[in-house]
DNA sequence: GTCTATAAGCAGATAGAC
DNA sequence: GTCTATCTGCTTATAGAC
């Protein structure tokens, strides 16, 4: 939980988390939280030592609050038919009210892979387990075609995540503009979850 | 076409390609590209006046050598049904060998947006219309189910690129350790095809 | 063309007054 | 807790010898 609401401390934290997420670890400048945040840069040393511990703070922040959530709703106990459009406009909406998370989370866990393993575990580690059991199951019984499940959720998060990350490529090749590519990412919450169940669907 | 071979000016761009592409126009530093090209860094100046006129020339190399090759595959006057896996199985291998271009493309894209727009215009162009204009064939002819061609179109590219930008996610999700990650991806050749041509298919 | 040396400015971090 | 002032080291870029 995030403290209390307005302490200097939160303030802090609010403005290194706008400032990484729209210059990444190496863009970002002390001088710009600073500025953000209204205060100095020494205060930022006060409340976080250095620019390692609150670039740690902000990451874990992010994770926490805007993957865990959406994340959550594949772990429970219902027919991925139900909780797979759930789980997508979750995302969706989450991700657009902003939109530079993917991106940067992507980009430090590239320059720093292994941070990746310490994060799995905070952010519903059981998800896998649980999501390619229901997808056997699915191929067992035959509504499913039969495919390496591993296969179709990385077709799933490739769909979801994707457009956020690419769009200065996709909104000039789909020639699409600014306001018209929100729209467009709205679709893809109804969208993604039909070509997700239409690529399960078994062959004639 | 990239000068001759061997000289200096040649060196330089190879070394800041390897840098650029690893550490970001933010993390690199001119000292690592001239260690890199074996030279110091008064040369690269003498060359390329300063760092953004280098990173410049690199990025638009990517550009041209990494992506156009792949895309001008799905240009050429022939059935989707053959051109598809054509182009996804050339942009794989392309990658594969360089890794890292993806997410540095995306990476600078969105710290710089309208340099899309200037990229757009060398690298084919006439894709999007001829794609589109396909696939709007296909559903006029009922060999595919109707929907808006530019989601089928943001689906295809999402399954193949977004697995090289989340490695480092996705091998964790996953349980895929470093060895088997390639072989995910190479097996992706042949999935994305079949999955977009699934979720293509019309409901009976 | 290629080098060494250095200028000029910036960024992270600390000292110390209030 | 919050500020101003400053230290230290790094980074881009240039001057100038060879």
């Amino acid at each position: 939980m995030d403290k209390a609401n307005d302490t200097t401390e939160s303030r802090i934290l609010e403005a290194a988390n706008r400032v990484f997420l729209r210059s990444g670890w190496d863009g970002a400048r002390m001088q710009d939280i600073a500025d953000e945040a209204g205060i100095n840069k020494a205060l930022l040393h006060y409340y976080f030592r250095n620019k390692e511990k609150l670039f740690d703070a902000v990451f874990e922040r992010v994770f926490r609050l805007h993957f865990r959530p959406a994340l959550q709703l594949l772990t429970e106990d219902r027919p991925l038919e139900a909780k797979i459009p759930d789980f997508v406009e979750a995302y969706v909406q989450t991700i657009m009210a902003n939109p530079f998370i993917p991106a940067f989370v992507l980009h430090e866990l590239n320059r720093s892979p292994q941070r990746m393993v310490t994060m799995a575990d905070r952010v519903a580690p059981e998800i896998r387990p649980i999501l390619v059991a229901q997808l056997q199951a699915g191929m067992a019984s035959g509504r499913f075609r039969t495919m390496d499940p591993r296969q179709a959720v990385a077709h799933l998060f490739s769909m979801v995540i994707f457009p956020f990350i690419a769009r200065p490529v996709l909104s000039v090749a789909l020639a699409l503009p600014a306001t018209d590519y929100d729209a467009f990412l709205r679709e893809r919450m109804h969208e993604i979850p039909r070509a997700f169940f239409a690529l399960l669907r078994p062959d004639l």
